[in-house]
DNA sequence: ACCAGCGGGACACCCCGTTATT
DNA sequence: AATAACGGGGTGTCCCGCTGGT
């Protein structure tokens, strides 16, 4: 856990209560309501934790991402020298397959982009990936793996936009588009670090 | 205008004041009662014309869609052989920048993933992109301003899912980010062509 | 056919489409939206032919009362000296089986007992039942099948008020519920001519 | 009060408001809007307590019925041994004429007869009237007011599907139809219990 | 601190009926 | 005769603040 520990069990289960609803029904379909009678606590309960039904996505969001980070570090540190792959494997396949639950919910906040609160988690996040991008190209090159020639900034951007664009497109296309595949991704970021 | 002609000019008010709305308030914050009120128009007739606000704003993307598409297919008419140059800055551009209400729009109809008849919509607006990108690559590679070991298929996809990257980094990063410029949209791409 | 001829052929089609949503659907649930799409017609068409939705539930209701009394008549005239049978049985049975449409209009329209214009087509059915039922008494009295000491229009009455009675009980019980039989009925309303 | 005690200040309010306007302007012209002006309370508050208009006047219905279910307890209780006439007259009276309310909804009920949730609540009623019968033949019948040899229970149904038939006529007929007394009613069904 | 229920207001959707038009 | 455009009102649902209890 990287921070934000402290939690009680109540704020655990309305957790864990609103992703297991989110995947089944969805984020807009899923209300307060919902969270309730299958959480068994009160509204009041769970406006003592969260401040609205956003910011708890919002929470979900950002567990997912803390998660994420973990793995990842743990992967830089015990890869190889010159062994790029592991963690951009982690990277992209972390953003496409578990997708489902943060998918759902990275869309739906994308949706509120009137709401500053909401785009303040947003916009965390996104600082968030782009300095574990960066830090994946400069230990690659560090390890040669990677041309020192390449701007790190500018290139961590680029994927992570990149990354962006795999969410939605992971969410338009849905299942049985087998028009992109991983292969082609990997080749098309490799040949832009070049 | 592509097809969906004659529009009634209340019709043509309903899409008009719903897309300056959207770009003051927001999608979400844009409610029917403030589009009956700027209107002028009652309730019922809104729902004469659309089923509901979702379709509403799906509607407004598509007539934009559309509209870009005109542009696009004229540019690509009056382009001298050999320059690809106008139809991808067109393309990229039109997403970049039009962006706002296009945007504002795109993102939040994702946000209703769950919902059938939003997808329909956004994967036809899918297919429609892929195509004309593949109809530029096409083009291109005829005027041996591409060259013709490319895929242009899985360029094309490819393209459209770093498109929606663009999209979703611009509503988040919003203004006065300067990570990311127009030339390293074009570089990045101009490699991926070879 | 009674009266009310000159029916065009889109009449018929409203209260045909009409009718058969009724039992599909039940009166409430079945909307002018329906009765539209079902009929291919338009809102404008139904509204030329009937004052409204009530109104139109009202005529089917009446068709089916007067194609009632013309099988009522008939049995009458047939019906061999001194046998009451037939014609009672006709009319209580015609109340608790062919039920279905004709039951749910008419519960349906009770519902709307503070309206006057319904008012006046459930009162206009009422005196004709009512009619039909003296007519019948009447008709036995002449042939000695019943004693003429009853008093004609009492018993109608108390008829007419058990008949709607077992409309509603049938709307209620349903299927399955034996508590009531024909038989029984048959010889409450015996006992009560003597 | 038989159950449903601890209803709050408010519950009841909504209760009163719906009956006292369903008496003014007939359930169906009473909108939950009418509601909400008389009574002060706001439209999540009503909701709070009913799931929705129909069940509102399914609460009133079945209070008004526990309410002469406990009269009459009370007056089968002090009634002298071999006088039935009370509880009878508490009975038939208590369809005709305290009507307006109870008969207003009932039969509006009756309308939503496709309604599952509805006919829940008028079977419940109508169970509950049938026992009611059942227990005033047969107390009747202990105390040789009645023939021990009528069947309490065939009786009994014929006597509550007569009573609809009175509440429905009640409706149809409305005032000023002297065709049936309640003299009438009462030797009619003196007449069935021998 | 944590919880529970009451209550408020806003919104989307639906549906009936009317008017203008052809 | 028939259609399409339009107006307006009603219902159900939802998010959330508030108050009092533990």
């Amino acid at each position: 856990m990287s921070k934000s520990s402290q939690r009680t069990a109540s704020f655990e289960l309305i957790l864990e209560t609103a992703e297991q609803l989110i995947l089944e029904k969805g984020c807009r379909q899923t209300t307060l309501q919902d969270i309730i009678e299958r959480s068994g606590l009160s509204k009041g309960a769970i406006y003592h934790y969260v401040s609205g039904k956003d910011e708890l996505f919002g929470l979900i969001l950002k567990s997912k991402f803390e998660a994420l980070h973990d793995r990842f570090t743990s992967a830089v540190a015990e890869t190889a020298v010159g062994d790029a792959v592991p963690p951009i494997k982690l990277i992209t396949g972390g953003m496409m397959d578990s997708g489902s639950v943060t998918n759902k919910i990275f869309t739906y906040l994308l949706g509120q982009c009137d709401n500053e609160k909401i785009m303040a988690i947003l916009r965390e996040l996104y600082q968030f990936s782009l300095k574990m991008a960066i830090d994946w190209i400069e230990t690659g090159q560090k390890a040669n793996a990677i041309p020192k020639t390449v701007d790190a900034h500018k290139i961590a951007s680029l994927f992570i936009i990149f990354t962006y664009g795999m969410r939605v497109h992971h969410v338009i296309a849905e299942v049985g588009d087998e028009g992109i595949q991983f292969d082609d991704v990997f080749r098309f970021i490799s040949g832009a670090l070049h």
